[in-house]
DNA sequence: ACAATGAATTGAAACGTTTCAATGGCAATA
DNA sequence: TATTGCCATTGAAACGTTTCAATTCATTGT
């Protein structure tokens, strides 16, 4: 391997000078250097960037530590907070895991932007501090240096039954993920309030529990069909879109339509919900914002002095399409 | 920051002991041990592990290099490279850049694969070498340290042209990408060869040139019906299924309709193709098993004697759909 | 009782940088 | 000519590990 101490000899300077020179320090005269930089092309050397983080302390990656690079709701996500990373100087970089989160405990980037169900409350408390400040996206922890940026989910869920009971409906039901999720658990949370708000009885009975995919979305629908029969809610808000999609087909598996018999909303905005069939109607997630947003966050907690250009924050909208 | 020189100390042993210990080396004993990783817990110890790299001249990390995080297309490629990275006691770091590459210059990974049209040939032959193997997915190169593991592009594009030309069309169009992709171009290559195979004349009218979004694939269509009135192929290949996407829409947009007046077929077989309306008739790509066999063929590089479970070869299905 | 064996522990070098502090040389000033 | 001050360069320490080689110490065999 092509060291720096390489390049010094060859330049016929010391090690020092070569640094310098390599990183461009005033202090050494416009000759050396390019003697220097010559060198260092002629036997192609590369700096070693795990030598100069250990030296400096510091890595200038920022990373998104996710717990799989699974469906199609976090490009958008990932493309807002790479465009503010770059912008920033640093490197982003993406990672899941859902074990020993290794990337993060052995200090491998400088901040950490978090959408992780995996890592627990008191891990994260446990690794972020003043070198390694956390922005979690999916739960409400806080500390020194633990931010979160959240969605407005509760205010997503009441517009969603409010815009249902507009049309006039009267018992609305409701599908949800898995219960390790922030967002669904609190989607369901301001459902439940905005139906306790008008005075509406919500029985347990249509409440069904998915985990996000569209086939357990498609299999929870189907189970509730076959048990209740006739005694069917008017309205169902989902979770996320693609259970609301597997939802709609199990619905017309059987006969039924969407939106005359059941209407049904999701929640996203993903990028097939405008050419689903029927068109659905969801709740708008900005992904990319929520992602800059996010990213400028950690910034602030890296540098109290930073200053955003734009740092909006995180709003929510109601698409109003077809399937409700 | 609390260090391993403090654990040490902390459990009265010297720093070889307690590194021994944490590693658990056979060498040192349980009790020893034991007081070690009793002191390790009580002050918070985590290893860094930027200095063990520098020392060890190894991250455990592969990286995947994008040239963005932007599509659909990825999360599926993303998910089979994970299995198997993970499977290997290694960690995947996903990474998009279009300039400097510093974590491929740097020696941040292990090993690499690359899907990035920013890297130029020349700069990944010189970043490439023993410790750094790299598979490419985005062009032909091959060298000792450089291994290619693509997709049979023009063979999808065979069974388009035959599955057309078996329907009857006898003048089909095709609509290209941008240029820098090498899946685009042997893709418009393989259609070339084929059309040309069955003596049939294609016009440089009937070649349409978009970047691979939907948007760019309505503007494009748009235009070109705009410009040749009636004059117009009865079938159209899209070297993606978001092109395919946005040219259906145009189509739809001036009265024509898919799949009576224009066949479309599209790449790639992305998710919602299935959900489009109509139901997008495609060249489907595995894309998780293409991520997995990247990820084995990159493993069968770092170490000759390594066993694959499953190497599957990549190959390419027509999916049959409405629109095409 | 003493050397030989072996196990447990430790000292110190190394990984490739950065950067502080020290050095050397040279021109300008006195 | 001797002193000052400046500038370019260099030596050496440091970052936190791992690991080879050396050391200590108890145990065994003779």
């Amino acid at each position: 391997m092509v060291t720096l101490k390489d390049v010094a000899k060859r330049a016929g300077v010391s090690l020092s000078t070569a640094s310098y020179s390599i990183n461009g320090s005033t202090l050494i005269t416009d000759v050396t250097k390019q003697k220097v930089l010559a060198a260092a092309k002629e036997i192609g050397y590369r700096p070693n960037g795990l030598a100069k983080n250990l030296k400096e302390q510091k890595t200038n990656i920022i990373g998104l530590f996710l717990s799989g690079f699974t469906g199609p709701f976090f490009t958008d996500m990932m493309e807002g907070i790479q465009d503010v990373v770059i912008q920033n100087g640093y490197e982003l970089m993406v990672y899941a895991s859902d074990d020993k989160h290794r990337l993060l405990v052995e200090r491998y980037v400088d901040g950490a932007i978090i959408l992780n169900y995996h890592m627990k409350d008191s891990f994260l408390k446990s690794v972020a501090d003043e070198k390694l400040p956390c922005i979690v996206l999916d739960r409400e922890l806080e500390s020194t240096f633990i931010k979160p940026v959240l969605l407005p989910n509760e205010q997503g869920s009441a517009m969603a039954v409010n815009h249902l009971l507009k049309k006039g409906h009267k018992r609305i039901g409701y599908m949800t993920g898995s219960v390790e999720s922030y967002d669904g658990e609190s989607r369901l949370k301001g459902f439940k309030k905005e139906i306790q708000k008008h005075d509406i009885r919500l029985s347990d009975q249509d409440l069904l529990r998915a985990d996000f995919t569209e086939q357990s979305g498609f299999a929870a629908m189907r189970q509730y069909i076959d048990e209740h029969g006739q005694d069917l809610p008017s309205a169902i808000v989902c979770a996320n879109d693609e259970m609301a999609m597997g939802a709609i087909r199990a619905i017309q598996g059987t006969g039924l339509k969407v939106p005359e018999d059941i209407a049904i909303i999701g929640f996203d905005d993903i990028y097939v919900s405008q050419y689903f069939n029927p068109p659905l109607t969801t709740i708008k997630v900005p992904r990319k914002e929520w992602g800059k947003t996010a990213a400028h966050a950690l910034f602030k907690m890296m540098d109290p002095d930073y200053e955003c250009d734009i740092d909006e924050s995180v709003s929510v909208e109601l698409m109003s399409r077809t399937s409700g």
